[in-house]
DNA sequence: TCTAGAATAGAATGATCATTCTCCATCAGT
DNA sequence: ACTGATGGAGAATGATCATTCTATTCTAGA
């Protein structure tokens, strides 16, 4: 299976595929080894630690996703591009490995504040959120940086809804909040 | 160190507390052992299996979170009440031992579907749209259940974004949300 | 073909895991 | 005081963990 990649490759979408499927402590090396075809002593020089072997996948994870979310939404203006993330979470969320956020889900298994697992979530995030408001700001929204803050809400909150409950039509609330943000970007009254 | 309670309550404090902080896999049996002060065999007694015992710590943090989320909304008529949810977020976002829902952790960290575990947090999760729907009804929204459904993404995702930002300020972002949805409960167009 | 270096499979290590067992102290009923 | 059961502390068990080591195979260069 996928031997025409390099070592890193293979360890990296294991890893990356195993630790979202069953956690990150329930991952054991064994298994890593095992599924990338990667040797312990090959594995073990290119990244010393577990903690250093999952940091990379999450980070390898964090690219993906990324050029998936941007690259699914490359039509149109701001707007529609806006509008666009939600019927792609739509289809995330129905796919049969669909297991949340990796990224939620790894910093909610780590205690630690100052383990690198937490930096790469919370990068990962900070990397949504400018890309959230970059298109704010191209839509001219006065406050296009809380609209990006409300956004990043919304997928996140329907990513999580959809894990616990395992019901894809989160996406389509979170939708239809994010309709009404668009159509009138400041509050009108009060 | 709380002798006063029950073995059967200091062993589900102890565990609920272990688990938040640091886990589920991450947190042995001897630690719950040591915290609580019960013994291994009275544990085992109570409690056969790792999973009961953790089923068992989340499904007493279930009704402690949810009894303390009506309490703190008993004030008002429904809308008062919904709207007095955000800021109870956002302070406890901001304590000092918040690592988000305790519950979406769980089902990010648990692989197996089949898990005790997971239909725990799906049970917390119908449970607080249940109270969410019930107070969207009181408010006479036609699309009540609808609204409660976007009301438990704005809840989660704030929870989840303030876990893994650090930022308490996500529970006002999800409020001013909510604000907008509970003002015009219809979208006036399209 | 011979050899040095690198990569491999997999055993060894020592820690920790969930669970069970052993031994001892406590205590109620007679 | 004696017995029988109960619960406690903690050792034993056997599996699995991350990491290191060993012994073997492969490969590149002369």
């Amino acid at each position: 299976m996928h031997e025409d990649m390099s070592p890193e490759t293979r360890l990296l979408r294991s890893t990356e595929a195993l630790i979202y499927a069953h956690g990150i402590n329930a991952t054991g090396m064994d298994a890593i080894v095992k599924a990338s075809g990667v040797s312990r002593k090959s594995l073990y020089r290119l990244y010393p630690t577990k903690e250093a072997l999952i940091t990379a996948a999450l980070s390898r994870r964090d690219d993906r996703w990324m050029r998936w979310l941007i690259d699914g939404t490359s039509e149109g203006g701001a707007i529609q591009r806006l509008r666009a993330i939600f019927p792609m979470l739509r289809e995330w969320f129905a796919s049969p490995d669909f297991h949340g956020c990796a990224f939620i889900n790894a910093a909610g298994e780590i205690g630690d504040p100052g383990s690198d697992i937490r930096a790469v979530s919370q990068q990962h995030k900070r990397r949504l959120l400018e890309y959230l408001n970059g298109l704010c700001g191209a839509c001219g929204f006065s406050d296009h940086e809380e609209v990006a803050r409300q956004l990043l809400i919304l997928i996140d909150g329907a990513t999580a809804v959809a894990m616990v409950t395992g019901q894809a039509g989160a996406a389509d609330s979170a939708g239809r909040i994010a309709e009404r943000l668009l159509q009138t970007p400041s509050p009108s009254d009060e």
